[in-house]
DNA sequence: GTCTATAACCTGATAGAC
DNA sequence: GTCTATCAGGTTATAGAC
């Protein structure tokens, strides 16, 4: 019996070859960034042979390219359906956003800084009509900010509202590196912001 | 006469070779990061030899660290002289701190993702004793907010100001992509916010 | 499907002539 | 100081055995 017994490494054993190579590519794309990573360290990290890796995948570009859609719809995909809402008042879509945001990006904090980062090469292909695109035209969103403060461009508050929510997370490492926070702290912090900037930003709505 | 004339690309070849490097490598670095930045880009950038740069700076990590601690000067740069000022009330302090990063970030818009995105690299050399430890002690913004808002932490004003503040210019690279706002609108939308910001982080400041 | 071995290429760095 | 030519090492990708 014990013979059958999987061993500690093999925990994720029972995902596919592809799988793995996918959640190890995840792993080192996101911490280093295309140019940085290696497909050598992708294939270490998935347990494999650096060989297998071409079969699965044909070229780093290639692997690059799905993990990177991926990622795009992490962090865009939040937003979307909340946005789009017909129905939802103003305040309580604030509200979701904010919650969403941060709960997601607790579990995966260098996604933004990745994602952000890697958006500027031109070379990579992205879809014209992206997310972002649909968020800005006329929206749900966007018509009740319009309504709710017409004297001002509404981007200004999507601006407001992602970059009090994602900014902590792309400013993290230099509150790492400087060690003036830890990991607890920091994530108290968050879960403070997920009530605070909701009620900031119906503030600021309001303002003058 | 005309022979003394100097041609278009020598514009900038009265500076020292050493300066023109420097010049191309903050081009370079800044635009691609430095583990897509090769060195034959940055001598072609330099019109020189790519032997040359290595005459100069010895290796391309020793050229890299000279532009990254000028990069990471230049950004914190902004804040540690205000930041520091017994006198300045906190109101002022905002107005300046907003001002002089949106007036600098204009004319170095992809400075912050360039820092905030190589910093992550644990191999780089930092002082541990940055700006941002000293801004996170008992600087006089940081008691003037506490006394403001004794009951948070004023770490969220922080991440507050520096959120709405820096997030545009990490969040650039969507909407050009995207190409729903032209480089004109970005511009006439972040000189609003120099004056709607601050309005803003006075309106939460006073909030509840 | 998975491996080992190796090809083909690229990049940082140096040797040596001028 | 500046160049050309080249080396040494590393990286992606493939050929071919199992």
């Amino acid at each position: 019996m014990i013979y059958n017994m999987p061993k500690k490494k093999q925990i994720v054993s029972d995902l596919s070859t592809e799988e793995k190579i996918k959640e190890a590519a995840r792993k080192v794309f996101t911490e280093k960034g295309y140019a940085a990573a290696r497909t050598r360290d992708i294939a270490e990290e998935a347990g494999i042979n650096l060989a297998l890796l071409n079969y699965y995948f044909r070229s780093k570009e290639k692997l690059f390219d799905e993990i990177m859609l991926e990622k795009m719809q992490q962090l865009f995909g939040v937003m979307f359906p909340i946005v789009s809402d017909e129905t939802l008042p103003l305040e309580n879509k604030i509200d979701l956003i904010v919650q969403n945001y941060i709960d997601m990006l607790i579990k995966n904090p260098n996604l933004p800084l990745f994602v952000l980062n890697e958006i500027r090469n031109p070379s990579k292909t992205f879809d014209k009509n992206f997310p972002i695109s649909k968020m800005l035209k006329n929206t749900s969103l966007v018509n009740q900010i319009k309504e709710a403060r017409p004297d001002l461009n509404p981007v200004h508050f999507l601006l407001n509202i992602l970059g009090m929510t994602i900014f902590p997370f792309i400013a993290k490492p230099i509150f790492g590196h400087v060690g003036l926070i830890t990991e607890k702290e920091f994530t108290s912090l968050l879960n403070e912001r997920k009530k605070l900037i909701p009620v900031w930003i119906k503030a600021i709505l309001k303002s003058k």
